[in-house]
DNA sequence: AACTATTTATAAGA
DNA sequence: TTCTTATAAATAGTT
């Protein structure tokens, strides 16, 4: 689809490889948004790129007309009493995941066949999922409450909402898993196992 | 993209819409596997026909087999969440979880020489968690979508809904505290400060 | 960010 | 469904 055919394999060149994820990805949700609204299909696109930014499309388009509603008929006591757990996320606003460790062994990992992953690193991998889905859950009860606590006016605010709730989270669970790394080499220990039980 | 400009609004006639999804679905698929090849992209796709059968993508081949484990051991409320990734014809589907896989990992873990994982498993096992989590919230986009579309009847309800998330909320972040003083007293590090604050 | 030559996707027809 | 084909759309390389 250019000047010339493009063979489906990893674009080397750095630059022209953000190019093209940038390019492709608008096409991508484009085409998504398109087939949700011309076949009445229910839709969910999630793009991370390899330096963890996120983009995503949901169908739900009238999503904000319900949290709106949501709002209008919830009154001001509980209103109170869940935005206790507010998060005030701008104390948070220059933390970065380290940028180092990830990209360089992404690209070691580009090799190997996960199907050739052994018990041990499959059981290890269980565990961290584990914690992650209860990560994942409950920042997503954050940003539910969040968003039905608050009176979202524009699809423009909503969406850069969403988009700051999903770096932030996806920082989390990159500072979670180096965390792990980080006490495994030190101690020879899993520090975080019975914590981990706990929390599932 | 065809003889003739397509609105892109609901296809009304239903065998044309049956056959345009068909079509566009195969072709947003392909994309997305094109684009996470090209682009070293984490993808997860997950499509709803208005007849409720699902297709999806995603750059990790297996990630589906380590959800439908995870679905094993996973309480209904996370089970709901990962579910529709849950084919009937799966290996898994016979298996009465909890008596095997959780004990066994963690009968497992419990042995395991932390030492002797070395950077390519915690690699991968990093990239798979990312993997996890960009799945689990297509997955999560989908479901919440739904729920939040069904009609919240009486006030009531939603207050009892509020205060439900509300509690889980609250024993997320406690758990986690614990979590953290746990991880302090083994590695004398801080090791969560991070990840709790985020979360408060 | 634009441009445009080509490739690719696909709407309609068979 | 599946294939064919004319046409619309996406996009690779360029500026």
């Amino acid at each position: 689809m250019g000047r010339k055919k493009l063979e489906i394999k990893r674009i080397e060149d750095k630059c022209n490889r953000q190019v093209t994820f940038s390019k492709r990805r608008t096409g991508l949700l484009k085409k998504a948004k398109q087939l949700s609204i011309l076949c009445d299909a229910q839709i969910g696109v999630i793009i991370r790129s390899n330096r963890g930014k996120l983009y995503e499309f949901s169908h739900a388009t009238s999503l904000n007309e319900v949290l709106q509603k949501y709002h209008d008929v919830t009154d001001i006591e509980d209103r109170e009493t869940i935005g206790i757990f507010e998060p005030k996320s701008s104390k948070y606003a220059g933390k970065q995941a380290d940028e180092n460790l990830l990209p360089r062994v992404q690209r070691y990992l580009a090799e190997l066949d996960f199907d050739q992953l052994h018990v041990p690193d499959l059981v290890q991998l269980e565990k961290e999922l584990e914690s992650a889905l209860v990560q994942t859950k409950a920042a997503k009860i954050l940003v539910n409450t969040q968003q039905m606590m608050k009176p979202v006016t524009t699809l423009q605010e909503k969406k850069k909402l969403l988009r700051e709730e999903n770096e932030l989270l996806a920082q989390q669970i990159a500072a979670m898993a180096k965390e792990n790394t980080a006490a495994k080499d030190k101690t020879g220990e899993a520090a975080n196992n019975e914590t981990l039980m706990l929390l599932c």
